[in-house]
DNA sequence: CGGTAACATGTTATCGGTAACAAAATCGCT
DNA sequence: AGCGATTTTGTTACCGATAACATGTTACCG
């Protein structure tokens, strides 16, 4: 810029402006300066001007899994939704870890992005002391958090889990069991449970047994994996609670295996409106939480807090029970 | 760091090189420093030493779409395989447009990134002028190119389809309908189709008949049309090669609408391996492109990029028929 | 105990832009 | 011409880390 500047007999300041299309500086200059940078092969350098202005053009997100089409599907909402805004989306996966988590969002952090967002509302204090640190705008997604760090855009777990347990009873079920992750490997899978044990208590139906599939992420072979352990015990069961789709599905496939009629014997439900839901047969009975809404309102946000406005909102995108055949 | 050095009581020489592990710093004050650090939930600016030392610490890489459990497992792969290294992942979505990559791609290239991956070996002539113009290494993945920008790392479509067709034409199959997206919309698409057509010639069968099931991305949706658009001009065929899984599973399920068997009356194919072959019943017969094993093995050949190795690298992780049971 | 190798830490200048402020040039008007 | 208002350009001091070089400190030797 220096060279440019001794070559238009001007200072560096004036080019720098000229560049960057400012119309302080007088039409004539700035044609000038264009077309001899261009000439002498001058190439902006955008590392100094992120350096200097503190301003990275970059949106940080985490989420537990991207392969996970629920969470791909939230990220490709809000990508969608940033188009034309000249941010860049910094991707991080946590792998369901909150250790993992802590450590993704030190390395983003790293990079000055300027908001940040966060699937889950559950982060260690070493995270949350960061976060709050930081003046950057937060958001986090897909639970409502009750504790927000900042904006918030999600569903509401007990709702949702509500939906599910209200069609069950109102089919007749009252022996419910949620299989889901071990207690502590997933906060996400952790609330789900509770708004389970809840919906069934403010219903008047006995205590929900609870069935640990395994550590976090729990998929179809955990699903298998927790009726075969039961075995013909799930007889004594009205219906499964599965804590996602897949789970769902492999439950209902042993189920099939064991010679246990769905929905006739039991009724089984997953989370999440996952395609497999809709692939499988019998259809399996979900709740659709609106992932790709989840993202493009965030991305409202992000444009809501870019343009200046800065109270914090919280966005409830809501849950739909999706009816398949398997209640 | 000035803060964080005057609390220890050093310089922020010393703080910069122990927070690298620069072992020239003892192990203790490197640790004094690190815990300090911590507990100040002081932020290590990455900017200020990318601008500083001009390496971004970026690698960028585009995909088609994010929200395909394939893609997402090689980036999953290659994320895994950097871990540790301290280099980042810039995504990016191209939507299977070559125009939006060639956006994406500048855009990208902005942020100075030390290398590039791209999912796919055709590009639009202005993308790879980019591409050749900077010194970056590139690597495309995905497609074995046959002209290369740099390194290359995937299966090869001819080869995955031949063993498609192998199989139909093994059990009998003569008569094959390849369904697929339109012409030109989808090259990866393109390629299978060609592959097809030239594993058929190659063992004697009749002409494939070409099947366009509308604009990528092509789904279950576009399968299950395709074949209802045919209606019981399906039973002219002896197999329905499909150009992925999704896309196989929609015809499955019309065929069955339509009474008609399978395999008994016709053979499905997918492509891909996705988990909708695995649940379907009847499984439906594939080919296992080892997406993970791809990101995997890209963030190898990134790893000896960085260690200063620089003749291009070609890698074939292959494919593998997975027998299902629509053949 | 002096001297030197090996190790540990400090100093200085700088990467390439730009915010904030200062100053000069131009303009319009009496 | 003289003056304030407006437009255009310039000056200075950074942003935060680190390469290169300089210096201090310990350990071990004869």
């Amino acid at each position: 810029m220096r060279d440019v500047a001794r070559v238009v007999g001007k200072s560096p300041m004036t080019v720098s402006r000229a560049l960057r299309g400012d119309t302080t500086v007088s039409a004539k200059t700035r044609a000038l300066v264009r077309e001899c940078a261009d000439e002498m092969g001058y190439v902006y350098d955008s590392t100094a001007q992120v350096f200097r202005t503190q301003k990275s053009g970059f949106v940080a997100v985490t989420v537990p899994s991207i392969n996970n089409a629920n969470f791909a599907e939230t990220f490709r909402g809000l990508s969608d939704g940033l188009e034309g805004t000249g941010m860049q989306l910094l991707l991080g996966s946590t792998n369901y870890s909150v250790d993992k988590e802590l450590e993704i969002v030190r390395q983003m952090l790293a990079r000055n992005p300027e908001a940040i967002v966060l699937t889950g509302g559950y982060h260690l204090p070493q995270t949350r002391g960061l976060l709050e640190k930081t003046q950057i705008p937060v958001i986090e997604i897909w639970d409502l958090a009750t504790d927000p760090l900042g904006h918030v855009v999600g569903f509401s777990n007990a709702e949702a889990m509500s939906k599910i347990v209200n069609e069950l009873a109102q089919n007749g079920r009252r022996k419910l069991a949620f299989i889901g992750a071990s207690a502590g490997s997933d906060m996400r899978g952790s609330a789900r449970r509770d708004s389970v044990i809840a919906a069934a208590h403010a219903l008047g139906l006995p205590e929900v047994q609870v069935i640990d599939a395994g550590a976090a992420p729990v998929s179809m072979r955990h699903g298998a994996q927790a009726v075969k352990d039961l075995g013909q015990a799930v007889k004594g069961f009205d219906a499964l609670v599965c804590v996602s789709d897949p789970v769902a599905f492999g439950a209902l496939n042993e189920c099939r295996r064991l010679g246990i009629s769905v929905p006739q014997d039991i009724a089984i439900t997953g989370f999440g409106n996952f395609d497999v839901a809709t692939v499988s047969s019998p259809r399996i009975t979900t709740v659709n939480v609106h992932a790709n809404e989840i993202g493009r309102k965030v991305a409202g946000v992000l444009a809501d807090i870019f343009s200046g406005q800065s109270d914090a909102q919280r966005i409830d995108v809501g849950s739909t029970l999706v009816r398949g055949e398997t209640v």
